[in-house]
RNA sequence: GGAGGGAUCGCCUAGUGGUCUAUGGCGCCGCCUUGGAAAGGCGGUUUGCGGGCAACUGCAUCGAGGGUUCGAAUCCCUCUCCCUCCGCCA
């Protein structure tokens, strides 16, 4: 959620930016909430102190009839006023969940058509073999039995493919590690505090992109972004400690409900792939130099990789509701002739940590709420799929990566 | 999954209905003392939301939520997590 203070003061702006990002909320119809609740807790919290003052009054001695009897009284009072003010923070708290992050003034205006390419590295080089066709020929992956083992969109990925998925993730590990990143393996499923917390399920209602345990609070990842940023919850860090860096290696889990006509042959958009994800932890004045350091191990990791890429700034009606600002990298697809979404990195400021409540205490004493991102290092299936369509050779083969060489037996070709 | 025991202000800890506006110790901060330090003494030290220029002050907070009561850290219920034992098991 965003800062109620921030809103109070900024109402205009607040309501502005919300729409730009697509969401329809009333921000004055928030404030006049906040108003009455506020009063309505001034008048509670009084009644309260002469609770108190009154408990006060009786120590010591036995109470008399008449102190019980105002005690009576007032625990009424207390009782009807409580049930009005938690109807009000309910309210209150539905309102203010609804606002989505607040996002910086360089995210462009628009749709998705409005994202804005900054960045263009490698060439546009056409005509290959779609992935899922070369891949099928080589007996590299299969759909049908992952459809009849689980269901559609779901696969098993074999012989030299399943290996140079392993591969292109042991080098990616090394490469976030070498930047400072610390690595861990995280839970893959969150409960709903986490899920919501993060921005991925919404706060009522069942409407939701993950999979969700019966009978368990718990939902399958859709990415270790949700285990890693409730890594920290309700923590306070010490200041010297940020930026804290991590990466999380996880299987990701998604619905992909209502993605039917989008890209979605192969494994270019499945149910569940792996993917390695940089976090941050960072003090807020931290945030925007840090999203590009990630942005740019991103860059460098797609580079060794020698995979073709622009980099787009993600157009405010396109963002999601944590994200203050995103980019995009997109590999260029010689079988599309165009560049599709392959990795991708938000900073979602103090979004996700107010909701979780991680906090910095500086060194001054001060406590404030700390800043997070997130940036996709390698996204398997993704990798997968660009490394098919610009390593295939004429004789059918597919050549090696020279970085990934190291960790697959030093074959040049598979 | 079953049985039992736990969860208190950074850490340890006292606390079975009003003297808890939560004890004591450790750590930390400030002051006194000192040539300087240590020891010692005095005071302070959870977090959140309010009021006040400030000194200061109101409410909440003893794992979470609900209940009983004039009054709950304390009693009751539900849940979460931790420990021990049993069962199961990579």
């Amino acid at each position: 959620m965003v800062d109620i203070q921030f809103v109070r003061e900024n109402a205009d702006l607040v309501q502005r930016k919300t729409k730009e990002k697509g969401y329809a909320v009333d921000v004055s119809k928030l404030l006049e909430v906040d108003v009455e609740r506020r009063a309505q807790l001034t008048v509670t919290e009084e009644l309260r102190a002469r609770r108190n003052a009154l408990t006060a009054e009786m120590k010591g001695a036995r109470p008399t009839e008449e102190q019980i009897e105002r005690g009576k009284q007032l625990k009424d009072e207390i009782v009807q006023k409580e049930a009005t003010l938690s109807e009000l923070e309910e309210t209150y708290t539905q309102l203010l969940w609804q606002i989505p992050n607040i996002t910086f003034d360089d995210v462009p205006l628009g749709g998705e058509e409005d994202s804005v390419e900054i960045k263009r590295v490698g060439d546009q080089p056409t005509g290959a073999t779609d992935h899922l066709d070369f891949a099928l020929a080589r007996d590299w992956v299969d759909f049908e039995r992952g459809a009849k083992v689980a269901g559609q969109k779901f696969y098993y990925l074999k012989g030299d493919l399943a290996l140079l998925e392993n591969a292109i993730t042991q080098f990616a590990l090394d490469f976030v590690i070498k930047k400072g990143f610390s690595f861990m393996t995280v839970p893959h499923m969150v409960n709903s505090r986490t899920a919501v917390g993060t921005g991925f399920a919404p706060r009522s209602s069942d409407q939701s992109d993950e999979y969700a345990i019966e009978g368990e609070d718990l939902s399958l990842i859709a990415t270790a972004e949700m285990s890693l940023t409730g890594y920290h919850a309700d923590e306070i860090i010490d200041e010297a400690k940020l930026p804290l860096l991590y990466a999380g290696l996880s299987p990701c889990y998604r619905k992909e409900a209502g993605a039917a006509g989008k890209h979605t042959r192969g494994l270019f958009r499945v149910h569940q792939f792996n993917k390695l994800e940089m976090y941050a932890f960072c003090l807020p004045e931290q945030s925007r130099q840090l999203h590009e350091m990630i942005l740019n191990v991103e860059e460098e990791l797609w580079q060794a990789l020698g995979v073709p890429y622009h980099v787009v700034n993600i157009a405010a009606g396109d963002l999601g509701a944590p994200a203050a600002k995103k980019y995009d990298i997109e590999y260029w697809s010689p079988v599309d002739a165009k560049y599709r979404e392959l990795t991708s990195c938000s900073n979602c400021t103090d979004f996700q940590a107010r909701n979780l409540n991680i906090r910095v205490r500086r060194t001054d004493g001060t406590i404030e709420i700390l800043h997070t991102l997130n940036g996709t290092a390698v996204s398997l299936a993704r990798a997968l799929v660009a490394i098919i369509e610009h390593y295939q050779t004429e004789g059918g083969t597919l050549e090696v990566p020279t970085v990934l060489r190291p960790y697959m037996s030093n074959k040049s070709q598979i």
